[in-house]
DNA sequence: TTGTAGGCGTTATCAT
DNA sequence: ATGATAACGCCTACAA
């Protein structure tokens, strides 16, 4: 491997204007540059990473910490984020947290000792300490999903409250009378929020009954508990909405099971957008999220910090939603949407 | 931050012997030792990755190149390499290639100029010149899924050959007679391997008809289609089987939607034992790979090479595979598995 | 416009 | 058993 030394001499200049030229900064002789240019080529020489990084405490690295790569909502994040990261010359580090204090600690402290430039957080478990700990340490970070709301912590999520409404007003407009909803973990916000779209939705015309609401925990499994529980309970009831996909998944399992007939007897529609919805058949209905578009901004925020040292503009931005209607909820003659 | 010299300097030693301590190599008084260890912790001294890595030539990261993490055959096995990683105080890159030339190549050189201790490929698309490239810069690498097979080069793999063979038993022991197969690329040694074990079994008792086979590209679409092309050219078959999972989620979809019976009328087992599969309704079949095993190997594996700089002893292994009876095949009184 | 030299934080080789 | 000190490869004042 030629070194930047190897460089140098072979054009017959000082390192330091070969690392001029590199990062093109400080004057140098446009001929020199060029003979500093061709003696790279004839070396094949690229500059080395790490030592750069010591020099000049940039690694090019950003973190991503989420709950776990394996749950279906993160792989579509995980790449917008590294598609973006890769954009801007980053490199990628994956961490699995499974929502856990020890886990997610022992890898703060490994991604600080690494000197990433950036840690995007996806996890909803963010205690104040590890937000500290973090910020002590002097590296730019990001959450989603609104998991905290700190001055000067940027954070990108998407208008929960208004989803629950749509959810609840696309099913009303279907037809339905009788709505359940299956919430997520209370001490969620975005479980909140979402059942404060529900409810009110609901209020407004006078169609509210707590005993339609049953709480999962956002896994496909608790999905299809809680959708059995709903319609044991309540035989009316004729639409559900899931405050996530896999919710939605695990309610449609237990729907056909039931033999019910969707949406003809029981519409569905879930929250997040994520591609599984898709493949199911019925294909289910939800209210989407941006999350590509999250994860880009995410990153985009996290080099505005790293390089401009500018704050992130986004800080607590909320996206927009968008309804996508599809045969779950989509009865003979329905509208539809895009 | 403090520094190893800090460190020195509170201990009133050289750096030399903090380093040993560090290091735990060479010899160091016991109670300069301790003297020392105290002084860390006074100073909550971490040594500094970079420095390290510069000095080292270690990085302690693996990077994982993989075609998409948004195909859910891959969280999973990511999952895998990054706990294992872990495990060993590795960090893991992961790097998404979409199965592009280019792309996999400007990675491949983004990788080795950051120095990354080894490289997982998960990806078919490995060229020769590829891997000599990876091969000269002296980076271990590992590759999955047999992409390649070559001298040296270790190669995580399942017995796919079998696989194709079990899965075919399975359906003829449920009672299937007219088996149809949706194969995948060509180019793929799994596909050719796996298509090998249908054609096998299905030979051994003259049941063979190559007009009951079909070509997807392991995406749920193209198994979509083609499972409705194979019941449309072919309505007397009775058991689909089908090279991936995703294949086999879009082949029942098709099934459903033509109001075929599952299994009694149409029985249908996948490929990869990806968790997808138990989410559907019904449930679907498959010939499941230790996905996790396969990860944890190809870390071990890695690790191996990098610290004892020895060749990995599981190259070119073939792992067993499992068959799951699901719903998807089990009519009435069948029998079950694992 | 270009070169010299010190520093980034560790490790490792030699002495002592 | 311990301490100087030269690498590792690059960046960047400061000089020239």
């Amino acid at each position: 491997m030629a070194t930047i030394r190897d460089v140098a001499k072979l054009a017959s200049v000082s390192v330091a204007t070969v690392s001029r030229v590199i990062n093109k900064n400080g004057y140098v002789n446009k001929q020199t540059e060029i003979k500093v240019l061709e003696s790279m080529k004839l070396l094949n020489y690229k500059p080395h990473t790490i030592a750069r990084a010591l020099s000049n405490k940039q690694t090019y690295t950003l973190a991503l910490i989420l709950p776990d790569i394996t749950n279906p909502f993160f792989p579509e994040l995980a790449r917008a984020i590294e598609d973006t990261a890769t954009k801007f010359g980053y490199s990628l580090i994956l961490a699995n947290s499974d929502s856990n204090k020890e886990k997610t600690t022992s890898y703060i402290e490994s991604l600080t000792n690494r000197y990433v430039d950036g840690i995007i957080f996806a996890s909803h478990e963010l205690s104040l300490d590890k937000i500290n700990q973090i910020k002590d340490s002097g590296i730019p970070m990001a959450t989603l999903d609104r998991a905290v709301n700190l001055k000067g912590l940027p954070s990108i999520g998407v208008q929960n409250y208004e989803g629950g409404i749509m959810a609840v007003k696309h099913l009303l407009s279907m037809g339905c009378s009788k709505i359940g909803h299956i919430c997520g973990p209370i001490y969620y916000h975005t479980s909140i929020e979402r059942y404060k779209g529900y409810v009110d939705a609901l209020e407004d015309i006078n169609q509210f009954h707590p005993s339609y609401v049953v709480q999962g925990d956002f896994s496909i499994e608790s999905g299809f508990e809680m959708a059995n529980r709903l319609l044991s309970n309540h035989p009316e009831i004729d639409g559900i909405f899931a405050a996530n996909d896999l919710m939605a998944v695990g309610a449609l399992k237990a729907l056909i099971r039931l033999k019910k007939k969707i949406p003809e007897e029981v519409a569905l529609i879930g929250f997040d957008g994520i591609s599984i919805t898709s493949q199911m058949e019925p294909e289910i209905s939800t209210i989407a999220q941006p999350i590509y578009q999250i994860g880009a901004m995410a990153v985009n925020c996290l080099i505005d910090q790293i390089q401009k040292k500018i704050p992130c503009e986004q800080s607590g931005q909320e996206l927009e939603l968008k309804l996508v209607a599809r045969a779950s909820t989509l009865k003979s003659k329905g509208h539809s949407s895009i």
